[in-house]
DNA sequence: ATGAAATCGGCATAAAATGCCAATTCATCA
DNA sequence: TGATGAATTGGCATTTTATGCCGATTTCAT
C-alpha cells in the first residue's frame, strides 16, 4: 500500500477541472480552459497535476451495456463458509476472471460477505453463470439474488470538497 | 422511450475500439487508430458512429474518491410502505437531489426496494445522511446499511458481444 | 462476372496540445 | 508598508492531432 505524496490543496479551478471531467471526459483542453476560465497552458498543466497526483485515476468510455446485449443486470449477495484469507483471496481470483462481474465489493451489515454485480444477456446465462461458476468457487456457502428492475441514478459526479 | 435506430452490428474493428476506449477513454485518435490496425480516418468515423448510435453514451474522467476525502461507502436498503407510482416518484426525485449518492437501483428479490450507494466522508457524515435526509422521505418505512470494506472489483469493461 | 454500396487510405487544412519564457500575482517577512 | 522570492499565468512558436474530402479498394448481391 503505497500512499501518495500530499494532499494538493484544490482550489476553485481544480473543483472545477474535476467537475467537469467526470462529466465529459473527452472535451478537449481549449473547451476545458474557456469553461473554467483559464488559458489553455495553466488549463492543461493542473489537469496533467491532477492526473499525476493520483486523484483523477483516469478515463472511461461508458456504453450502453443493454445497447450491447446485456438486458438483464444483478447483485448477488455471497455467503463464504469460513473466514480465512485463503478462502477469500482464492474467491476473489476466480470472480476476477469472470467478464460478466462488473463489480465486487467485500461488505459488511449484511448476512452476506460480497456482494457482486454481474451483467449477462438474459436469464439463462445468468443461471449458467450461478449455477457453474459462482456457486462451484470453493468456499461459497450461500447466495441470493437481486435483479435490477432499473437504474434510477447511475454514476454521478463526486463534488470535490472544501 | 426513444428506441434508437437499428443494431449496428459490430465488427472486430468496432469491439476493439469499445473495448480500448474503455480502458483509455482520452486516448488520442491517431494512438487508437494504431492499436486496432486502421487509418485515422476510418478510426474516428467508426468513433463517432458508436458515439451517434449510442452505443457509446459519453466519457468519464475516474476520481479517487477517498483521496477527494470520501473514505467511506455504503450500500443502503430501502423499503417503502406503500408501492405507489407517487412514492416512488417522490422518493427518486429526493435521492437524485443528494450528491452523495452515487447509485440508486430499483431492484427485485431483496426484502428491499431500492438499493443505494452513498459516499461520504465518515461515520458521521453516514448517519447525518441517513437519519436527516434519507428516512425522512415520505413513504420510507426501512433502511438497512452495509458498508464497503473493499472494493475488490471496482467497474471492468464490457466485453463486445459476437 | 459485374455494378453498386460501403469502407479504406492519403492528403490538405483546421484545431488542439505542448513547451518555453517573460510578465503577473501572491505570500511572506523585514 | 514595501520589497523579495516563489508560484502561476498568458502568449507564442512548434509539434501533434483532428477533420473533411476524394479517389482507390473492397464487399456483396445479383
Amino acid at each position: 500500500m503505497t500512499k501518495q505524496p500530499a494532499p494538493p490543496a484544490l482550489d476553485r479551478y481544480d473543483r472545477h477541472i474535476l467537475e467537469i471531467l467526470q462529466r465529459e471526459g473527452r472535451i478537449s483542453n481549449q473547451e476545458l480552459a474557456d469553461r473554467i476560465g483559464l488559458s489553455p497552458s495553466p488549463c492543461l498543466r493542473r489537469v496533467r497535476a491532477l492526473e499525476e497526483s493520483g486523484l483523477i485515476v483516469g478515463y472511461r468510455a461508458r456504453v450502453d451495456s443493454r445497447r450491447l446485449g446485456y438486458s438483464l443486470t444483478a447483485l448477488l449477495h455471497i455467503s463464504m463458509d469460513r473466514h480465512t484469507p485463503e478462502r477469500f483471496a482464492n474467491f476473489e481470483a476466480q470472480v476476477a476472471a469472470l467478464p460478466q462481474v462488473q463489480e465486487c465489493l467485500l461488505i459488511t451489515g449484511q448476512e452476506a460477505d460480497y456482494q457482486l454485480k454481474v451483467v449477462v444477456r438474459d436469464m439463462d446465462d445468468y443461471q449458467n453463470l450461478l449455477l457453474n461458476c459462482i456457486t462451484r468457487i470453493e468456499g461459497v456457502s450461500g447466495a441470493h439474488s437481486s435483479f435490477v428492475l432499473r437504474r434510477v441514478i447511475d454514476d454521478t459526479v463526486l463534488p470535490a470538497p472544501e
